[in-house]
DNA sequence: TGTTTTAATTAGAACGTTTTCATAATTCTT
DNA sequence: AAGAATTATGAAAACGTTCTAATTAAAACA
């Protein structure tokens, strides 16, 4: 591939010179200009970032780790950091952890040696020491690591507390709460914080049952599925509402209702988290639902990062909680 | 960021002596490899990939540019060429076109001018004649494009076939078939091509109504709710089978019917293509769909890239036909 | 023993840029 | 018209690697 060196050959000037131009810094003549430019448009010019990001120690490469970019609710998010990484000139290298400690460590890793500006982290199963340790500005989507990782997150605690209201206000007495994995101090678990706390303040007795890590690739309705079979379905009829910490798992919930039999929202009434793609997709039902905006979401993890690489001195570290929103579906 | 002078002085040994040692090339002494080793640890240090990548004009990095990498499809078929890429040290630059020409145009641009290895094209805006210009690999999904460009694809025709004589066993009488924009020469074409063969093979009557780009960002569903509305409503009645170009249009089909009391499958049959994992996790109805496997495609995009890239002066630039198969479901 | 082989190490060029510094040419001042 | 300021250009160092070629030290050979 040519390079700069050809250019400056061809337009009969220096490689300084055509730095100039390519770079519209510092004086250039109007003719040596218009020279240089067509001799890059003659060979077909394209200056190599490699090398530049090498002599300017910036690459304008932004890791992202996400456990699993297939779904639904990372896909949009990644989507969402990319549209506006790419509006201000940021390239993404896409990361599947799949949720393993191991892979997260050599991602981490190889984003270090390929000189990324920074990483978004979205994808948690490292100890926060070990986030803390990496010399490269960061930002944790949904938990808070150290003071000077900045964070990006939905208000999950109002989110679990509008979800658990709205089940009670809709008539429910005895409140179930299906919550992802809570060993990790992850934003998410405030949802739950919410629901005991507003089933305590409204004296309705309620039971909050854990659903573990597992990354079933292939379906994401089916590890759903298995956890409810296993660890929900006999005692799911002594309650009458339940409030689910992801779309999938509610949707998989209202089919295992469906199945038995049992009506919703008349028996049991759901809310799910998240309002992503699937869920939008889905019309039968329309679930009720906690919306988090992943388009800000994503904005705000790849501005807040942005700013803190420009930023090199930056007192902008800002956390940031995006509002969540209400959608009422059928399930409620 | 410490680097390998670093490595060297803290060691005593030359720079060269540590590179030796970090490629394991070259002869080096027992002890020497031990004090380098313990030396790099200790420093913390990382090898600048950007430096190497400039000194052997290899990057590993490989552009993939999809139009919505949102999509169900395209999640998951950039979820599968990711786990490729990473388990042989590629990483992936991830572009969302839009399926906007300049967009893609640029896009094109920026992944030259960062030098990646090669280009998986999903995205096909453009004319045949702007890829083939690219000096860069290039494989392409779906498309063919040149002689020069391999590509990826699931086996159309005989999706289409499959599909269509599906309907037609199944007892159809009169069949219309949504399609993509035809305009473009694009593999997916011969699925069309195969419904209008095995229909006329078979003395059914049949339409095809062409669906036209616009990527609604926000809602997959809603274009083609709106496309059912506006271009398939009035008429559909006059069918009792209809061939979906993919399962969300199937899907949306599927509910404009249930909302008009139009039964499925008694009055109308319905087959969806992709089986993606939208389709998987949808639980009512489960689609009947032909299945593209995302999985194969990935790596196979990915592998023949791979070896274009490697295989310095390669005769291996294969294209690559992918079975494809008949999911049975609740909508025939 | 001296010579050849093999093993271990290094100096310095190269990869394609940007940047600093120096210099040349032009235009302004007065 | 002479010096000062401005405009325009270029040579060469630097970024962090790898690689080629050269050099030295140790081992093997005869």
């Amino acid at each position: 591939m040519v390079n700069i060196k050809d250019v400056a050959k061809k337009a009969g000037v220096s490689v300084t010179t055509v730095s100039r131009v390519i770079n519209n810094r510092g004086y250039i003549g109007k003719e040596t200009r218009k020279k240089v430019e067509k001799a890059m448009a003659d060979i077909n010019y394209s200056p190599n970032q490699i090398a530049r990001a090498l002599q300017k120690s910036q690459s304008y490469l932004l890791g992202v780790i996400v456990p699993d970019s297939e779904h639904p609710f990372f896909a949009e998010l990644i989507k969402n950091i990319e549209l506006y990484a790419y509006k201000n000139n940021y390239k993404l290298l896409l990361c599947n952890s799949l949720d393993e400690a191991e892979k997260e460590t050599n991602y981490i890793g190889m984003l270090r040696e390929n000189r990324v500006d920074g990483i978004i982290m979205c994808s948690q199963t490292l100890d926060v020491e070990e986030y803390r340790k990496v010399d490269l500005p960061i930002v944790s989507f949904d938990r808070i690591m150290s003071n000077d990782i900045p964070y990006v997150g939905s208000d999950n605690f109002n989110g679990g507390r509008v979800a658990t209201k709205h089940l009670i206000e809709s008539g429910c007495k005895k409140l179930l709460h299906l919550s992802g994995p809570l060993d990790l101090d992850m934003l998410p678990n405030r949802r739950s914080d919410a629901f005991k706390l507003v089933c305590m303040e409204h004296d309705i007795p309620y039971k909050i049952i854990e659903e573990e890590y597992s990354r079933d690739t292939f379906s994401f309705f089916g590890q759903h599925e298995e956890f409810i079979e296993e660890k929900v379905s006999k005692e799911l009829l002594t309650y009458d509402g339940v409030f689910c910490s992801n779309d999938i798992l509610a949707y998989a919930l209202y089919i295992h209702a469906q199945k038995r039999g049992i009506k919703v929202p008349e028996q049991l009434k759901i809310v799910g988290y998240d309002f992503n793609s699937f869920t939008r997709m889905l019309q039968k039902p329309k679930l009720t639902t906690v919306k988090q905006p992943v388009d800000r979401i994503g904005r705000e993890l790849c501005s807040t990062l942005i700013n803190m690489i420009e930023d090199k001195d930056g007192e902008k570290r800002n956390n940031t909680i995006v509002d969540i929103e209400l959608i009422r579906g059928e399930t409620t």
